[in-house]
DNA sequence: CGAACATTTGAAGCGCGTCAAAGCCGGTGG
DNA sequence: CCACCGGCTTTGACGCGCTTCAAATGTTCG
């Protein structure tokens, strides 16, 4: 449950492999990438805010962090998580400005990678490249749901796709044995990112906690019957592309995420 | 307002050109692989489905057509609109399945690029490489603003700043003479795209006219002050991340768009 | 002219928002 | 050890924005 020996970097190249097939020296490289400072950034504080030039890439190490939008009135919209392990898009080498804000919602280290090295990464290893492609694609597929998530569920469905793919994603880092995980968000930022109200959510998770979905007590959220959450919430884990990953180390929930949906 | 010289492969150029300066010898790459059959969809018919293994890019010559998903009891969201010159994700040639569906809305001529053509175009271009990269995170920012457009604001806003994004973008293909352009739009395909109903959106629009901000009638739709109808809408065109397009043709309501926001 | 489809209108209901106050919990300092 | 404070969660009452259902009115095109 804890980041110990993950150490974001490893994490990195682990899912990277998982894109696309690196020889040695790609790892290499990229490890040799990683040997950069960790930073820290404290709960509730900005890593980047919108509008604002970066010049890097950000690389979660330990701790969640947020990815939002401000209309001018002050409306905030969450519309992305980053885990251990993720990076943030390579938009901020390519944009020249960023159009969101990141935001650290626990005590998050990260690390800083310069466009430059990345540049040279790709254009040396193209493996790594197309790797850099394909999260991207995830990126954007992943988008696509949560714009239909909002669009589409209501308040139940909504709450629950978002916990399902959370559950998803962290087990995918080593950060849920598959039952429960450390859930370190208020519930004010689980309705920024359901476009919720916070009164609203606090509803929700009662009439989860009811039907016996999930149970939430301090930080630890546990779904005892993932295939139950999943068909009340009309969770559909294809878009997270993660088919590979299951092939590999298959075992109980992921699978089982997926297995569902291959029947159509 | 009719496509005649505008002829889909040119529009491509143009733009990616707008994303990196290309050379001669780009462009003439590109062009050469653009030499492709012109392919016919019509209207209200799909031209590719959700979970289908894609093997070439789409590239939009005429008409609209509409990305969208749709959950197992048949609630359908419209992610997004490609309009002429547009091309989908490289989705296609990375990921092994589509995680969504794209539908003509009119009848569509497009062309099919073979992923080989691309793969080759990526790597002996590397400014077309990075012309493309900056093609998706442009599509992966509209994404964000999507998700924010459905999380946060209500029904007029959220119609509003649709209006205002479709008439930026035709008027960047010279589809939109600034104040007006043709909306093949029906209602629904409207309430798809919004989260809202049919008929909620149509006493949307009603209100939108009502207070002057647009005027439709049959499929023209005019915004008379851009503006107005901007603020009202609490748009902000940072996220198309067309800075560099205003620069060069600047004139009338395409650098209003933005200037009207540089000044925070 | 008629069928299919899009727009418009009305009436009624519900999901979620708003407002406000009351617990609750961890942390801090006296 | 208790008093206190700020932030999070929980609860209740009420209201509104949007949905639902149903039917009428265009509109387009064989």
């Amino acid at each position: 449950m804890h980041d110990g020996h993950h150490s974001g970097g490893m994490m990195l190249i682990r899912r990277l492999g998982n894109y696309a097939r690196l020889t040695p020296e790609d790892e290499a490289a990229l490890q040799q990438m990683l040997a950069l400072p960790i930073r820290l950034a404290h709960a509730r504080r900005d890593i980047i805010a919108e509008g604002a030039v970066p010049r890097a890439v950000f690389l979660i190490v330990s701790g969640w962090a947020c990815q939002f939008k401000t209309l001018e009135d002050g409306r905030r919209q969450i519309v992305g998580f980053l885990l251990p392990g993720d990076s943030c898009d390579l938009n901020n080498l390519v944009l020249r400005r960023m159009d969101h804000s990141i935001g650290a919602l626990t005590d998050v280290r990260y690390m800083e990678i310069p466009g430059g090295a990345i540049q040279r990464l790709t254009r040396d290893h193209p493996r790594i490249g197309k790797a850099l492609w394909w999260q991207m694609l995830v990126h954007l597929s992943v988008q696509r749901e949560w714009t239909t998530n909002l669009g589409q569920r209501n308040a139940m469905e909504r709450l629950g796709s978002l916990l399902c793919e959370l559950a998803l994603r962290l087990r995918d880092v080593g950060l849920s044995n598959g039952e429960c995980y450390d859930l370190p968000l208020t519930q004010t930022d689980l309705a920024d990112a359901t476009g919720l109200t916070s009164v609203h959510i606090n509803r929700t998770l009662q009439q989860l906690r009811a039907s016996g979905l999930i149970s939430l007590s301090g930080r630890v959220l546990r779904i005892p019957n993932f295939a139950a959450l999943q068909e009340a919430s009309l969770f559909a884990p294809d878009y997270l592309h993660r088919a590979q990953l299951e092939a590999r180390q298959s075992h109980g929930m992921a699978g089982a995420g997926a297995a569902d949906h291959a029947e159509r």
